[in-house]
DNA sequence: ATGAAAGCGCTAACAT
DNA sequence: ATGTTAGCGCTTTCAT
């Protein structure tokens, strides 16, 4: 590839010291080693234009400075900052990244995570795919494979875990629609099945909304199994249609919800907010812009994915011991024009 | 990691066999092999649940079955596809993908080509920075590293490219504005200095506008340098008000400035499509729903990165040699209601 | 059809 | 402060 020939031997016949010598230099041994020869193999190295060899280091050493990272989709646009956390931690760690996107295939995962195993990782992030069985996780844990999972959930009890508080950004964000004066918040949310993170922010829903009406929430929460546009028409339209006279909002809980119900107000010609107030998850470019802006909850991916690799290269080095952590990450929440109330 | 105190000296003891039997088998070289060593070997190896190290095959044989991939801005949504079709082609060939974001920067670009050539990948696919100097990569290929560039371009003649026919997709689509009925076209773009992409669709504007109105092109072309919300607005003031009268359409040429146009388009009252027709770069997620649908071009990203990863893998088995090969691959006009022209 | 043995390029005990 | 040496776990010639 690059100039193979020059190895380690090459450095050292010519700087006239050992192999040992020229490996105590490249690992920063300086202790015991006369400026001199430290010098003298700096600048060899340098007129060789020499590179060690990092997979003979990673033969002997059995660590290999690798992170895997498993996304279930990395085409989601909140998915690619999870991972632009990692990458950017670990690179100031020196470790670097190996990624997969399991395209929310349980098949896939499985041979990813066994062939980033194979590979010698020195740890892996995993961004599960819900539901998983984690059979295999839970047997390469006992192997002594370092996992943290990231976003998605397991168990607590047995895989370190960051994630973000869905819950209680929830709940917060249903609350403050309402102290804003609002008097009818509903919830539309996509396929409650397919993941943990969706019911989370429904039971959030559910609970807060009984502070704050008698009405029954149930009566305005929407679940929608296939995402299609005319479902949200006609939900939106019996929304409307039930709480005339009324100021609503609508909490989408997921980002292709939130794109639905803003196409589905253009298509009622709803007007935002004047006719009806939007909020969701999560913090994308269009939401920015589009309707004067869209109130939403940002998650700290880029954060989750950060503090993930921190966890995971923590453990790698011993600095971290005992039991599985679990950290929820503070979401953010973003006012913005799609909730101003105009009596 | 792995219960690595099997290797393949264990399995050839248990075996009763050597090393280089179990090797050949772990090879698929069975052509001078028993048949029943073949599979007495299958069932110990079955039975210990034996794994390979990778990294000793790799230290020996010189080859890791390692692409890298270095992407300008892995948050870019349309990026993405990229990586994916990398590592689907990828993945179907036994390689497995590295990834970096060079957040375009030169420097952090320079420092991961480094680190994944030192690691041994088998070859690398660069989504370079803009304006690149390429000395590296000079260097580089010259030392026999397989090198392909995804995207943006340096020199054809000096590297494997592949990228998209954005200077004849755009003058397509400035064309099909005209034979739809609008009598005046105006180009929004972001900085043309960043990116000679965004040269390419404001050359193939301008080229194609020459066709079909005497007006001068440029009076109508709108160039932001910081993509700020109210220069948007300003210009799309201006078109309007130099176009009374006229069945007018915007071609916003990336993603950042369309999301800008219909945002200024919302805040200046403006119906889409019947007091402007709107299209431009990429097919986000957004923009089938926004304004009824907009009409965009659509990049198979997807298809460049799986051809990138095509062209690559070919050099690194020595498939494909000869001078570098220069591909474009055709982009897809899809027309929504954004332009529907409505007389 | 299979085995013996050398060696990929590095690191790390152990010596000196 | 530096050198000697024995591997790490594979693959691959060369024998047989």
């Amino acid at each position: 590839m690059n100039d193979s020939k020059i190895t380690i031997d090459t450095v050292s016949k010519m700087a006239g010291v050992s192999k040992a010598t020229v490996s105590r230099y490249l690992n920063k041994k300086y202790e015991h080693m006369s400026e001199q020869t430290r010098l003298h193999i700096k600048d060899i190295i340098e007129d060789l234009g020499y590179r060690p060899n990092i997979i003979a280091r990673n033969l002997k050493t059995k660590t290999t400075k690798l992170i895997g990272v498993i996304v279930s989709d990395i085409t989601n646009p909140v998915t690619v900052h999870l991972i632009k956390g990692v990458m950017s931690y670990c690179a100031k760690q020196g470790y670097q990244v190996i990624t997969a996107s399991s395209d929310e295939s349980l098949e896939k995962e499985r041979e990813y995570i066994l062939s980033m195993v194979d590979r010698q990782v020195d740890g892996l992030i995993i961004n599960v795919i819900d539901y998983n069985e984690y059979g295999l996780l839970d047997t390469l844990k006992q192997d002594g494979v370092n996992i943290v999972l990231a976003d998605r959930t397991i168990n607590k009890a047995l895989f370190d875990t960051v994630t973000t508080d869905n819950y209680s950004a929830s709940k917060m964000l249903v609350e403050k629609l309402y102290s804003m004066g609002y008097d009818t918040v509903a919830l539309f949310s996509s396929d409650l099945l397919k993941s943990n993170v969706r019911l989370s922010r429904y039971k959030a829903f559910l609970a807060e909304s009984r502070f704050h009406t008698t009405s029954d929430p149930l009566r305005t929460t929407y679940i929608f199994q296939n995402d299609l546009e005319d479902e949200y028409k006609a939900a939106l339209q019996d929304f409307i249609a039930n709480t005339p006279n009324k100021r609503r909002a609508v909490f989408a809980s997921t980002p292709m919800a939130l794109l639905n119900l803003v196409n589905a107000a253009y298509e009622l010609h709803l007007n935002i907010p004047e006719d009806l107030g939007v909020c969701g998850y999560d913090n994308l470019t269009w939401t920015k812009l589009i309707g004067g802006g869209i109130t939403v909850v940002e998650q700290p991916f880029f954060d989750v994915g950060a503090e993930s690799a921190n966890l995971l290269l923590r453990r790698i080095n011993s600095e971290l011991t005992g039991p599985p952590k679990y950290i929820e990450l503070k979401s953010k929440l973003i006012l913005r024009n799609s909730t101003q109330i105009k009596s």
